[in-house]
Parts: C-alpha cells; structure tokens; sequence
DNA sequence: CGATAATCTGACCGATTGGACAGGTTTGTT
DNA sequence: AACAAACCTGTCCAATCGGTCAGATTATCG
C-alpha cells in the first residue's frame, strides 16, 4: 500500500498513515540534511515527536526506513512526459519539461538533495531503480525525441544528453543552493528566480535543439 | 633496514610528504565513496595500509583531514579561465572552460563527488571559500561575460546562468555516474564519451550564447 | 658513542550508534 | 465484561566511532 493512498483512507488506518507520514517527514529532512550515515534514529525521532522505538515500530530498520523516504520521491517523478507522444510538439514538450523540473527543484529541495546523495553514494538502495523503471522511463523518452529529430522536427541533436543536461540544469539548483546563493551574494532565492532561471535554461535547450519558443516550427528555423 | 623505504627515501621531508600523499589520497576516495559521516579513520587508514593511530599522528583529527582533503581539491579549479580578458573571443574561451572543467570531471571524479558532497550538507567547511575566493572568482568571470555582451560580442544572457550551466552540466557526469551509466546502458566511459560529450555541450552553450564554433564573430550571426 | 628529538603503534577509552525486547496501554470484537 | 490483537515505549546492549597515550622504535646530531 503506497502511503499517499492510505494517508487518504478513513478510520483505524487514517491514524496509522498519519503517523507514518509524520515520520516519513521528519526522516527526509533528517536523510537530505545529514546524509544517510550522519542521519540518526534519534535525530529522526526527536524531529517528529514521538520515541525512537516508535520509529522502529513503524518501519522496521533505518534502511526500510530510508528506502520509503526514497520511493516516495521516486514517486515526485512517476509523470515527468508521462503521456508525451511524437505527434506532440517538441518545443511545447521541452518547455514543459523544464519546467516542470526546475519548478519541483524549488518546490522539494530536500527530496532533490537526498536523491542526489543517494546516486553519489554509487546508489546502493536505488541501483535496481536505476536499471529497471527509470531505464525504460529514459528509453522511451529517447525515443520520441529520436522521431522528433527524424521526422526533421528539430535538430539532430544526441537525445540521452539532451536529457542529461535538463536534469542537470535543473537538479542544480536544489542540489549546489548554498553554491549558488553564496556565488549571487543572495540571502535565498526570491520570488522571481524561478522564473528568470527557466526562462534562460527554456532558452537555451530550445535554441540547442533548433527551436523557438511559442511553437515556432523548426523547418521556419532551418530553412529560412 | 628495510630495502623499500631505503631506496625510495631520498630526505626526511621527502618521506613525510610521501607518506602523507599516500594517506591524503586514501582519505579523498574513502570520502568520495562514503560521505564525510560514513568515512570510518579506520577504513582510511586500511586504504592507506598504515596502523590508525598513524592517521591521526599526520593529520590530528578527521575533520582535518578532510579539510585538507577539501583544500587539495581546490586547488584543481584554481586555473580555471585564470588569465581571460574581455578582449578574448567568447566563443573560443566558453569552448575552452567547457572542455577543461568537463575533461577534469573525468580526469578526477571522485575530487568532484567529494566536492558535491560537501556543497549538499550545506558546505559546513567550505563555507568561506565560497564567500571568499570562489565569490571573486565568479563576480570577476561575469564581469567578463558583461562586457562581451555590452560590446556585442555575444547575445545578452544572464552571466551567472550561463556559469551555473556549464558547471551544473560538466559535473553532472563524474557526481551521477551510476545513473548516466545505468540509463545508457554502459558498464563504463567508453574513451569517445568526453569528445562526445564535449561537443554536444559546447554546441549547446554557444548556440545559446549566439555564437557558432570555431571562432565565427557573433555580427555575422546577428546581422546576417 | 650517547642523547635528544621525531616517528610510530598497540591498547585502551568514553560516547554514540542501530536495534532488541519485555511489559504496559489502548483498541476492537464477541 | 472478557479476551485478543495491535500499539507504544523505557531500558538495555553489543558494536563501532573518533581520539588518546604510554612506550617502543628509529633518525639526527654534537
């Protein structure tokens, strides 16, 4: 039973899902803060109130506990181009993406930063993950942007780095924040820095890929 | 006597500093793989084939030795675009960062994951040099990118967007190995991955900078 | 040679860790 | 009310951690 569903159910079960979520909460901040080995049971319980034994109780051992945390986020990215099809439009999409990606980087950047602890690590819990359901998210994705290219929709650009560099531009700014603010000699970020970033990086993937935004069609572009 | 040390030792301060390097080395991988919690004096020192207390005789504490651990790598980007001028071609000098910073993500990953991780945890230790060299360094590298823009030399993107790029991009492929890997399928780097690589992003990068490669001026491009 | 300093290490220490578990409390069912 | 099942937690434990230190060993030098 995944937890955002139980969280949903009624009665004796509510209760339960409630609390796990709570602790779910707490093991994140804890996960993403201290990484997995510096995160402690008791750091984790302390943060959402209730005893350590308590967060045995629920999930067994920290690795159980850990390997949620990380499912559930795997979960944040379960509709990235979920129903993107090649008769889509290929700036629309990439526009999209973008984002769509930046904005969840800003929106969740504990989750960002735990994943990206986890993949430096070499990966240890997600390695099946890796090899499994995000290799044939990447292929299928791969592939409708292959078809974009030879139906001459865009440029012929490699598709599996074009999706590299979008994760990467976007990832970036959740990951390296203490870099970059300390870099821009900001505080935080403000309320318009998301904006200004996705513009540039929307920008910069369409004009890479031969494109311009508002669905100007590539053919206007290359043979004009 | 043993013959090894006999042999190989030519001073005493030249045995010190090898036997520092062998443990300084030792140190940066058990970092690299396990975080800075993770990493265990003992399992450094069993790197480095030297008894425990050993360690400590050379670097006093964990935390210095990763200090100095850190410091060693910062050394690496020290040269980075270290003699640039607004007078050099923008094209030819973003070609130029872009093969450097991503030939050395390759050259010396685990330096680039150790730095990654140090950045995710909030930069407990490199906090001043971010707020020190690091911020000069980038506050006189966008001053560059300002003045090629107000000469018209390149199209008017946001410097500090473009820098974050490029260093987001590079380092994506030594810090998510596993999963760039694991996507494409790979067991490793093959020895075409950085030329291909490389191209595709100094493609990206000058293409959304207004700029073509090999050194063509940006009026040809925006007036033509 | 003798002595002073530098180098090295086995053995040990207090603190913290993840985890186990007995036993108490609440909830659900009949 | 009576019983069972689920829930909860104070307390304990073995293992591991970073770090210390006395004392052995080796190098340096007058």
């Amino acid at each position: 039973m995944s937890t955002a569903s139980a969280v949903r159910a009624r009665g004796p079960a509510k209760d339960r899902a409630r609390k796990r979520a709570v602790i779910l909460e707490a093991a994140e901040a804890e996960f993403a803060d201290a990484g997995y080995q510096g995160a402690s049971m008791q750091a984790i319980a302390d943060r959402a109130g209730v005893p350590k034994a308590n967060v045995h109780y629920y999930f067994g051992s920290k690795e159980q506990l850990y390997r949620q945390v990380l499912e559930d986020i795997l979960g944040l990215w379960n509709d990235f181009l979920s129903d993107v099809t090649p008769a889509d439009d290929p700036a629309l999409v990439l526009e999209g993406f973008v984002r769509q990606k930046l904005h969840l980087a800003f929106e969740r950047p504990r989750a960002s930063r735990l994943f990206a602890q986890e993949i430096l690590r070499g990966a240890p819990v997600l390695a099946p993950h890796l090899e499994g359901d995000m290799r044939r998210w990447f292929a299928s994705k791969t592939r409708i942007v292959e078809a974009w290219i030879e139906a001459g929709r865009m440029a012929p650009v490699e598709p599996d780095l074009l999706l590299f560099t979008i994760w990467s531009t976007t990832q970036h700014y959740a990951d390296f924040e203490v870099q970059v603010l300390a870099l821009t000699e900001k505080p935080r970020y403000d309320d318009t820095a998301v904006e200004r970033i996705a513009d540039f990086l929307v920008d910069l993937v369409l004009s890479g890929c031969g494109l311009e935004r508002a669905g100007v069609p590539f053919e206007r572009i290359a043979h004009g």
